[in-house]
DNA sequence: TTCAGACGGAGAGTCATTCTCCGTTTCACG
DNA sequence: CGTGAAACGGAGAATGACTCTCCGTCTGAA
């Protein structure tokens, strides 16, 4: 590690992460490298001095939506209202993840030696995950028969909407939507009364 | 069109069809011919006598799961319970979007000429998507303040769900547990009253 | 002013994918 | 049971895309 960067070469590297960034968001994993190099306006010369491949990219854009996340769920966790804290970090999963999806997937199928980096920034953010959900279990406003480790695919769940479906047009709020109707589906029914199904009424 | 095809080529067809199906619903959209053709075992030249590209075997494909999604729907809206309705109606949407993530997309992006039948279907599991939300709604056990053209979506998001997330793994009945909050979320809150948030108790 | 180091871009090498051609086999009818 | 039209499998041509390298030129920093 070490040896300073030039000053271009530095930008040239940050470029590359940000172009990346919007390309996936925008076109998925599956956008070629030239693509992202082309939108970076630096050539493919340039991009494979910064990064040994295409994969280490990859690992570099995760660790940047990872970090984001993380600060994002400490500053969750100190939400003095357990409810908004969850529903916080729910829709920061939500976003991060139809950003960036298939990413996780991806990477986490090729280990390669540089994993260790991502997993740890993985693992806590786990942990910053079940403290915010305990925390709201235990306050009694998210229904107890959910499990953390069940959160982020819920989140996920909601990030991978297609943006077309029957014809139908999902419109520009069609996440937002999405994630409420999720967060209202995870939100501890009635008051108390955690088991799920309404009892009273039948029709 | 008329010419009866002799048995073994009608086999090849249905062989060609049903391994498109499985060999989509495990590996994605992306799924080469050659895959599709070596899972049917046929041969190339067997497939592209029976299709006349890749393009014209996914449409068969969309209209043989439109068409059992249609049949499915028109049970639903005949159950007596419009809730239980309801949510086989967002349960069979979702099993058949993670069966095949993005195919309806993908023919909507390229019309060709053939669409028309497409689209047709898609008319008809729309009206019937329609008719068993609204009743859903009327009878006061789903939520007002969605729209019967969001369900699709709802239903999507639970089944475009990742099978892996953060290092940790769905699990067998991921599937069935997003459905199930989604479900709980758009379901009425409280009881007759409509309009949305719990009104009653704060914590 | 100097030069190590960075830059862009052309393109080599590789690989996957779609679709065609052709000799062989099979169905179905008389 | 015999015959021919039709279907079959598989080798491979044609195409295209993608990753990564080489090299001559340019630039930041001392």
């Amino acid at each position: 590690m070490a040896r300073e960067l030039r000053s271009d070469a530095r930008r040239s590297a940050e470029l590359v992460v940000a172009a990346a960034r919007t390309a996936i968001a925008e076109h998925g994993l599956a956008v070629s490298t030239n693509e992202i190099v082309k939108r970076a306006g630096v050539g493919p010369g340039t991009f494979y001095r910064r990064f040994p491949s295409r994969h280490a990219l990859l690992e570099a854009v995760l660790l940047e939506v990872v970090g984001e996340l993380l600060e994002q769920a400490r500053s969750a966790a100190q939400d003095p209202d357990p409810w908004a804290g969850f529903a916080g970090l729910v829709s920061a999963l939500a976003v991060a993840q139809s950003e960036n999806k298939g990413l996780a997937d991806a990477l986490a199928a090729e280990p390669e030696e540089g994993g260790d980096e991502v997993s740890s920034a993985f693992g806590s953010l786990r942990d910053h995950v079940r403290v915010i959900t305990e925390r709201a279990q235990e306050a009694g406003v998210v229904r107890a028969d959910v499990t953390w480790r069940d959160v982020p695919f819920f989140a996920g769940a909601a990030a991978g909407m297609s943006p077309r479906c029957l014809g139908l047009d999902a419109g520009v709020s069609g996440r937002e939507r999405v994630v409420a109707v999720v967060l209202a589906g995870l939100r501890a029914p009635g008051r108390g009364a955690l088991p799920g199904e309404s009892p009273r009424d039948q029709r």
